[in-house]
DNA sequence: CAGTGGTCTAGACCACCGA
DNA sequence: CGGTGGTCTAGACCACTGC
């Protein structure tokens, strides 16, 4: 179960299994309390709790004293914006299945969207328009746009179930380094909401990013993320040299 | 030293009298170890290292393993944490007023609030609630609540046209030098948008503050942002990490 | 009542760093 | 080399929760 011999420490090794037991599904509701692990993996105490700290902090698991610990099924993700994220990593770490259905893929010219990636009017960009489900349930619709030129070799992807961002930097070697999103507040139209089975009186995020790599844009995206699942969270410190908690 | 009477945990009073004596200069540039600590203070390594955690995550000490351990130097200057509250400042720079309307300034307890801010649920608050607007037409609904053992001087301040975190400091001398904050897309009820006298179709940004100073937690708040009249920007780089602006 | 998490102790071995 | 923090163990008592 935990290799002793291997230089990660116990903990992060009772993380990680905890982790993917998580995602495999194994808990369905409930979650083992401190003492059971403690059973189970041959640990000391103090080594779980260790473990069960980030998983805690993280919200992916809830633990009151005295109280059955239970898995959080927060039904939504929270996204830290301290990283440039992909929705499909924070949708995974969750513990959560992340499908995307393709609706559109395909090159086409733009002339506004090009405007916004310094581009001219006629030039030719790989659209992208996704609905992303979580666990099977609509929690965004994403549309992205890609200069052909840099992206043509993704056209015969299969995006149902892998981030844009890794097939573009295995394919294409292109790694994003740069970007700047603005985030609003809109309420979806009709279709929009039909499309995202979102009740009547749910919000939801606009989400603009332009991205870059090597100082050429080489990104723009248009999300829309249902509120009632999706949480932006943000940090700040005035200490420099801060360090961020690992996972 | 320690009160092993007091119901206040050991590691929790280790944590204050450390931050004590960081306020008073005692350390100024070298920071004890963990075992001169647990000698000093006469308590365990663990109590001592749980103690520190806090301390080494807010960056208030710099640690290293092997290394002798040092006051981390805050870059003494000002609080960038109004990075979406001097989002108002902004819009007098960009030559709109900022006015607030005071509907609520008392002090009194609030058990949710409380456990927000990990204090007892009696624990008398002061409690401010504004009306924010830019040239007279409102924007967004503030409410804030912080202890009022530091807050209190605060209660015959006018807020109508000034900053709460300046008060703050000019009063107390407490600046804020952490923070986190969770932001959501919402739909407001009747009262809100009349008060906000936005449109029907308008959603709005929910934003949830928490700040730190030293360590301890000092201010819950709770805006309500037209999401009709503002963006919350965010820009990332591969060098510098993420930086919130307003616009 | 049994089980939970929160706190605390008193040990131990290790990797790392600077003198 | 001595001191640092990182990890880990094997205990213990307590407050709290739900049955």
């Amino acid at each position: 179960m935990l290799d002793r011999t291997h230089p990660t420490p116990l903990w992060r090794q009772l993380q990680n299994d905890l982790i993917r037991r998580l995602r495999a599904g194994e808990f369905t509701d409930t979650f083992p309390g401190e003492l059971t692990l403690v059973d189970t993996y041959r640990v000391s105490r103090h080594t779980v709790r260790q473990a069960l700290r980030h998983l805690r902090e993280e919200g992916l698991v809830a633990a009151t004293r005295g109280r059955q610990p239970r898995v959080a099924h927060t039904a939504e993700v929270v996204q830290p914006l301290d990283t440039l994220y992909s929705l499909f990593a924070s949708v995974e770490a969750t513990g959560r299945t992340q499908t995307s259905q393709v609706r559109v893929l395909d090159i086409r010219a733009d002339g506004v969207i090009a405007d916004q990636l310094d581009l001219e009017g006629s030039t030719p960009l790989l659209h992208l328009e996704r609905l992303r489900l979580a666990d099977d349930e609509p929690l965004a619709i994403d549309r992205v746009w890609l200069p052909a030129a840099i992206a043509a070799p993704l056209l015969d992807a299969d995006f149902s179930r892998t981030s844009l961002y890794a097939v573009l930097a295995d394919r294409t070697g292109t790694r994003l380094d740069h970007s700047s999103e603005n985030i609003r507040a809109v309420i979806p139209t009709g279709a929009e909401r039909a499309l995202l089975r979102c009740p009547a009186d749910t919000a939801c995020l606009s989400i603009h990013r332009r991205g870059e790599s090597a100082g050429r844009p080489v990104e723009w995206r248009h999300t829309l993320v249902r509120g009632d699942r999706y949480t932006v969270t943000a940090e700040f410190s005035v200490t420099e040299g801060y360090q961020r908690r690992p996972i």
